[in-house]
DNA sequence: CAAATATGTTTTGACTCGATACTATTAAGC
DNA sequence: GCTTAATAGTATCGAGTCAAAACATATTTG
């Protein structure tokens, strides 16, 4: 069983990788490159750096630098300073960024395949898969980077919704982007 | 819902190819070599070949031969021409390459988090994405990989079982194999 | 038997990746 | 305060991936 849910997700996202690689050939992007600027539109302000890159994708700093000037180069992201700690640069999607994601993340025949199960069928699919992940994660010592919403950081006061960590106020769009500090 | 379960994909697989690359070390072997081993390891008798391998991981045939060169230098599989077709050579993992499998595949923490689901939730999460997957292939175009025991060509008689397109005898242990030919 | 097709290898150039070394900034220890 | 350690990030290097194209054999088709 271990065995098969192994095969199945490497054959998912091989084929994932494989049409990636063909939607991002008109912008000449790979797609190591695509999954960064992917993750960059869905994280929010305490996650959008080279360090939370590298953390959400598994390589090493060096490695996703690189990545991360060739999206630049291509005005897909731009940088932003950090206003309290000069060493942090913030990475924000721009609008060409953006409708590049539209047309092709997810990728259009994956999209698809998944439209052809039940509603039911695709949000039973997504918990397990959540949960799947989540153990993952846990067991491999990796941060989990969960929805703000559903953070145990997020506190919510008469005065609006406040992070625990940070003790910043955040915004309702705030609390519905990726945010690697999750915890349960 | 696409976007969670693509999101979700992504994320287990990016693990997996994590882990993987941690686990070849030690035979310096990269994870896309570790993925064709382990895919030889699973397919029948028709389905061991460098286009089978290529087919099955969605690259180039130039880049998976590379990919088996290293894997023999390594002594993990061993060529073998075939009798009738002298274009052909099959593929067999050897002994030591089945160590190697059996230590690292699937990788020791995946499996530690699927463990953490009931049987029930496991067995409900293959089925739901072999159907993606599926569906993923058809929609792709591509060949759908499955075990040969449940292929349509499959044929059971007094005789014994035989394959209906190659008319040739297969045994047990063969119809559990995957075969590249698998159509339902 | 010639032309087309199929299996597979080799080569080339662009890119990925980890490792290492490096700079700059902030935090911690005394 | 001042030194040391830690953090965020970049630059460089070598091994390896990858697609594309050219190539070599072997088989099938007409």
């Amino acid at each position: 069983m271990n065995d098969e849910l192994f095969n199945l997700i490497e054959r998912l996202a091989n084929l994932l990788r494989q049409e990636t690689r063909a939607e991002g050939l008109s912008l000449g992007l790979q797609p190591v490159q695509q999954e960064a600027l992917y993750y960059l539109s869905t994280c929010n302000r305490y996650s959008d750096t080279t360090l939370a890159v590298t953390e959400f994708l598994g390589l090493t700093k060096g490695t996703v630098s690189q990545s991360l000037k060739v999206l630049e180069s291509k005005k897909l992201i731009v940088r932003e300073k950090d206003k309290s700690d000069k060493r942090i640069t913030h990475l924000k999607v721009t609008e060409v960024g953006n409708i590049f994601l539209a047309e092709t993340c997810p990728p259009k025949k994956f999209t698809e395949a998944v439209t052809q199960l039940s509603g039911k069928d695709q949000s039973n699919t997504a918990t397990l898969l959540s949960e799947i992940l989540r153990n993952y994660q846990r067991t491999a010592g990796r941060n989990a980077f969960g929805v703000c919403r559903n953070c145990k950081f997020n506190q919510k006061s008469s005065e609006g919704i406040v992070c625990g960590l940070t003790q910043e106020p955040l915004s309702t769009e705030d609390t519905m982007l990726i945010c690697r500090e999750y915890c349960t």
